[in-house]
DNA sequence: GTCTATAGGATGATAGAC
DNA sequence: GTCTATCATCCTATAGAC
């Protein structure tokens, strides 16, 4: 297989396996399992550990920002506002890709990761702000409901979906529609899992 | 020392540590040191380091709930939705707390650190719901701000007040008044770092 | 381009003294 | 109640073959 092919198989890879594990909990020997590869070529073609991490976190936020300008773009009758939010729980499908960018935000802390994710951060609220049009406001309350999105995904919330009454009506609240997506992703991660 | 004591303070230790480097990005030997025990003590305590971060969980959790109740029993013309607000932030001031829960709230995989962060989550939102009087859709956005702060917070946002214009309009949007909380507390952490 | 073997370092936990 | 010493394990990264 050609290079850059393995390459982009095993980003993949290590997207879902970071956004599992998060970055600590990561090892390079599972993501190569991931990827059907051997765990030192995981570290040869990318160097460290932490440089394959960046560019997952880089990967994802390209790809976030692609599905945005793509929502945007879209012309159809139904508002910015509610298309972009699709476009965002759609990306839950990418697994791993959102829970990469949430292990991120939480390890702000850290001298290499920190800087790229309160970058990474901002870039997406800058695209809110200077291409969507948002106002400050709004582009608040679009990124909390993001975040909250994210943290729901990150406990697996729809686990419980079918046998607690609240969890349901908290799903059913935060989502804009979709909500369909996350169940069948989170069945396809059940199944796969066992 | 009492072990009681000893306990509660290698508790706080742990809190500040798990929040600053996550679940498995901390050591028990980092643990010890910001305690001042030693390694073994610190596992000698709690059996083992999850028995220790389901114990952080927990106390952060038990926290959390206490300062919403107090700031609902507070009687007061400011309106319960900020009131709550504002206790939330001012948790911030307890270094790791909200941290500690993001960090288990996006290790939802995880077949013991999962179900517990889930059933903490819901527990804020029962509270909410049962409690403070909330409908659902007020939940979901209350939610949806108090993890957006969390996100923040774990980004060391802060971090780039002064330099970044763009960053200072989203944490003025974001944070309920008593951002100045915030910029104390991240300025007290920078100098302990150095 | 991809693997096997392995070095080197850290970490969680145990044993046992005081 | 708290420590020192230490074991066993795991993990990243390197060396080197094919």
């Amino acid at each position: 297989m050609r290079a850059e092919d393995r390459r982009e198989l095993i980003l993949e890879a290590a997207t879902r396996v970071f956004g599992d594990f998060g970055y600590e909990g990561t090892t390079t020997a599972g993501i190569a399992r991931a990827a059907d590869v051997s765990q030192p070529y995981v570290v040869r073609v990318f160097g460290t550990k932490e440089k394959l991490f960046l560019e997952v976190l880089q990967r994802a936020l390209a790809l976030l920002l692609s599905a945005f300008r793509a929502a945007l773009a879209d012309a159809s009758d139904i508002p910015v506002h509610r298309r972009l939010g699709i476009a965002y729980v759609e990306l839950a499908a990418n697994r791993g890709l959102l829970l990469s960018l949430m292990h991120a935000y939480v390890l702000g802390r850290d001298p290499v990761i920190g800087p790229v994710g309160r970058s990474g951060f901002m870039s997406v609220y800058r695209f809110m702000r200077d291409e969507a049009g948002f106002s400050a406001d709004e582009t608040q309350e679009f990124l909390a409901g993001g975040m909250l999105i994210n943290t729901m995904i990150g406990l697996r919330m729809t686990d419980d979906y079918d046998s607690d009454a609240q969890v349901r009506e908290l799903l059913d609240t935060a989502f804009p529609e979709k909500l369909d997506i996350l169940l069948l992703v989170a069945a396809d991660q059940r199944a796969e899992e066992s």
